[in-house]
DNA sequence: ACACTCACATACTGTGAGTACGTACTCCGA
DNA sequence: TCGGAGTACGTACTCACAGTATGTGAGTGT
C-alpha cells in the first residue's frame, strides 16, 4: 500500500544527457540515486526513521540493497542525503518569497509568511524538525541549518537593523536571529499543530508584528501601529 | 568504563518503609525501578536512544532483561520515564526560581536566567531537546512540554500582560507564550553550543531584554531602558 | 504452613543494519 | 573489435539487539 504510492516515482529510464560526465552509465546511476532518496523521503515522512527499514526502502526504488550501500555508506547518510534535499527546497521558496522585497519591513513579513507555510509541509516537520537532531546529532543538524533556513532569518535582521539604523556588533546580531528563528519556529509548529492553521497563522503574524512594532517604537521613539501590522 | 561510571548508583539496599502500601518486597522493586530509570538516563544522555542497548542498562543496574520488561513495556517506555522525570526537575528549578518574585518582569527575568541554566545542562538538551521529539512523536513531546516547561512560561507571561493592562485572548496568550518559548529554547541552544557560554547568556539576556522593553514601550506610551534591562 | 503471586532470571526468536563477494554491463584504449 | 578495467549493481550471509516465553524462588495474605 504503501509501496504502490510509490512505486510510480521508480522505473523512469533516464533521458540520457549528450553533456557532460559520461554516457548512459553515470545516467542511470544517477536515476536510481534519485529513486532511493525519492522513496526514503516518502517513507522517512510517513513513518519516521527508525520505523523506516532500509529493505522497504530498496523494495520501493526496485533495487537491492547492494545498489544502496554502493551510493550512501549507509542509512544515516541517505537520511541526510533526503534532509539536505528538503532544507535546501524550502530555503529556495522562501528566499523565492522574499528575493524582491526593497522594504525591509515588508520583506521581513513575507519571510515569516513563507516560513509559516513550509512549517506546515509534513516532510520538512518530520525530516527536519522531529528527527532531524536525533539522527544527524545536534552538531551536524546545525551546521546544515546554518547555511539554510537560519542563513536566511540573518539576511532578513540585517536588513531590519539596518533601516533602523541600529548598531549591533555581529554576536548579537547572531543572537537576536537564534532568537527570532526560534521563535518562528516554536510558532510554526503551533500554526501546524492547530486544528484551524488558517487562524493560527493569523495570530502567529500578529503575534510577531507586535514584537517587531516593539522594535519600531524603540526605533524611532514614538509609539504607534496599535495592532502590530506593518500595512502591505 | 561507562559502566564504572555508572555502577555506584546501584546497590542501595532501600530502607525499608514501615509507611504505606507493603512490606520490603514493593521496597526493593522501587528500588530496582529507579536504578533502571538512573542507569538509562546517564547512557541515553551521554550515547543518545539508538546508541543505547538494554542489554547495556540492565548491566549497569544489576538486572537482567527480565527486570526491566517487568517494570516497563520496552525501551520507549523507560525512555518515556527518563524523559518525564528530567522536565519534571528541570520544571521545578525553575518553578523555585520565579515563585516568591511579586514583580512580574523581575519574575521573567528570574524565569530566563533559571531556564538559561537548564538548558545547559546535557541531560536536558539531549533528552528533551535532541531525542524527545524524535522518540516520542510530536504528539506526545508536546503533551509533555504542555504541563511543565511550557506552563511555567505561559504563567510568567500572564503576569506580565496582566501587569502591563493587556487584554488578549486565551487563543493570543497561547500563540505569545509558544513564540517566547521557543525563542528561549533556541536561545538556550544557542548559549549551551557557544565557546564562551557566560557571555553568550548574557547577549541573550539583553535581546531578550530588548525585546521586552519594546512590549514595556508599547505598553506604557514612553520609550525608555534603552538597553532593555530591567533593573535588579 | 500453604497457596499464590510478585519480582525477577534465563534462554530463545525475529528483524534489520551492515558486509563480503560475485557478476554483468559499460567505457576506453589499442 | 576486442579485451581489460572499473563501475553499478545483486545475492547471501553475519551480527547486534529489541522483544518474548517460560521458569523460579522469595514474600505475602489467610
Amino acid at each position: 500500500m504503501a509501496k504502490s504510492s510509490v512505486s510510480k516515482l521508480v522505473p523512469k529510464v533516464p533521458s540520457l544527457p549528450s553533456v557532460p560526465g559520461a554516457g548512459r552509465r553515470a545516467a542511470y546511476s544517477a536515476s536510481t540515486q534519485r529513486a532511493l532518496v525519492d522513496v526514503a523521503e516518502v517513507l522517512f515522512t510517513d513513518h519516521g526513521y527508525a520505523n523506516t527499514s532500509l529493505d522497504a526502502i530498496v523494495a520501493g526504488a526496485q533495487v537491492t540493497k547492494g545498489a544502496l550501500y554502493h551510493h550512501f555508506s549507509g542509512k544515516q547518510a541517505l537520511f541526510e542525503a533526503v534532509f539536505e534535499r528538503v532544507e535546501a527546497e524550502s530555503s529556495k521558496s522562501i528566499q523565492k518569497a522574499i528575493k524582491n522585497q526593497k522594504d525591509p519591513w515588508v520583506k521581513a513579513r513575507s519571510g515569516l509568511r513563507a516560513f509559516l507555510a513550509v512549517v506546515q509541509e509534513s516532510r520538512y516537520r518530520r525530516i527536519v524538525v522531529q528527527e532531524g537532531p536525533s539522527v544527524l546529532g545536534y552538531e551536524r543538524y546545525r551546521e546544515q541549518e546554518e547555511r539554510s533556513t537560519f542563513a536566511t532569518v540573518v539576511e532578513i535582521l540585517r536588513a531590519v537593523l539596518e533601516a533602523g539604523q541600529w548598531e549591533l556588533d555581529e554576536d548579537m546580531v547572531q543572537t537576536f536571529a537564534r532568537i527570532f528563528f526560534g521563535a518562528m519556529s516554536s510558532a510554526g509548529e503551533s500554526v501546524a499543530g492547530s486544528d484551524d492553521a488558517e487562524a493560527a497563522a493569523e495570530r502567529v503574524e500578529v503575534a510577531i508584528g507586535f514584537i517587531i512594532a516593539g522594535f519600531q517604537a524603540l526605533a524611532d521613539g514614538g509609539v504607534e501601529m496599535p495592532t502590530g501590522i506593518v500595512p502591505d
